[in-house]
DNA sequence: CTGGACACCTGTACA
DNA sequence: GTGTACAGGTGTCCA
């Protein structure tokens, strides 16, 4: 795959109700508004690219009674399809000479005895659904129902992943990405990171 | 009273979701679009005639995210003063002679012993509040708060219900209504079986 | 401030 | 496999 520079806005560790049946994702303020602007609109589609190219529709909005800002729509789906837990954590990039191109990614969470150590993290190029070498175990309110498994091919209780390993491991700099600030954003066309999306305002 | 010739639209048994929080009835799709067309309009207010002749306005309306039609504003009255719960039968009726005049009835849910005997249901026309000769038990979640009482006098989590029995089982026949196909709603005068109702459009 | 109304959303069942 | 129906939810708005 081409090398295309990116350049990381931000990631979370992902808590309980992140993979939980809430639905949703909570983005911490400092980095949805450094990151991504709402503006005036209650609501947003945004569009991310995972490692296989697959495009993830997530709507963005703020909600007023939490104060906080969530992906909402099509986040569930995300974290059944890539078997995210809590701990796990998601990364948030965008292009950099493209800021309208976003990406997603993950990795497992690190280990809690070795929380320094890079092997002890997986991430998400690899094959997507199970990450490589890692013995996992699934209790039945995570085990996928046989009717809607999608793609995935395990679904034993217990299932040890593929070999395949061996990931770029991605740099965690904790720098702040020089932002554009926040942008007014309207109806179809909308101006985030200092370039025109063209977002589906919702309805 | 008078005999009035009715013919039923349909019924439906609650759910716990339709006597619950969520104050609203989903009418199942095909009954909604074979008696209830709802045309362009978003939201129509319907009123029907309960046993007391008593009226009652319902927002009736459709939901595109889940394709489906429900009773929203209104509906959670109506099953607090009727006590309905999940089991419970609502049947929505017509007159004959004046498509414009709608009625609801209700009816106890069918004994889970003994379901094709009759006297095991209780029918609306009676006391609408309590259905007569029961002992009913109401949780502290189904007590009627002090504050919207409304028309009631009794509000003790335990009752004893008045005498008042022997009821027309209504006939439950499944035959389907010779119905008039789906009329295009507009503004405040509608079309709606072959008569024209003078409905509040919303807003 | 609280509850009702409202317009969304989703998992599941099923044809 | 895909789509539909719907039971069971959510946050937001507003009286």
């Amino acid at each position: 795959m081409v090398q295309e520079e990116r350049e990381q806005m931000f990631e979370k560790p992902l808590t309980p109700s992140d993979v939980g049946k809430l639905n949703r994702l909570v983005i911490p303020k400092q980095h949805a508004e450094k990151h991504l602007p709402l503006g005036s609109d209650s609501g947003l589609l945004l569009s991310f690219e995972d490692e296989a190219g697959k495009a993830w529709r997530f709507r963005y909005s703020y909600w007023t009674s939490s104060h906080s800002y969530v992906l909402t729509k099509g986040w569930s789906r995300f974290v059944k399809e890539k078997r995210l837990h809590a701990g796990d954590v998601v990364l948030f990039e965008r292009r950099r000479s493209a800021a309208d191109r976003l990406y997603i990614r993950w990795k497992r969470r690190r280990g809690l005895l070795a929380p320094n150590t890079p092997a002890a993290a997986v991430t998400s190029p690899s094959p997507p659904p199970c990450p490589p070498g890692t013995l996992k175990y699934l209790s039945t309110s995570e085990r996928v129902s046989e009717r809607e498994r999608e793609r995935e091919s395990v679904f034993l209780p217990m299932v040890r992943c593929g070999a395949g390993v061996g990931d770029e491991e991605a740099e965690m700099t904790r720098k702040t990405t020089k932002a554009t600030p926040a942008t007014l954003i309207k109806a179809k066309r909308v101006r985030l990171f200092g370039v025109n999306l063209d977002c589906a305002p919702e309805q």
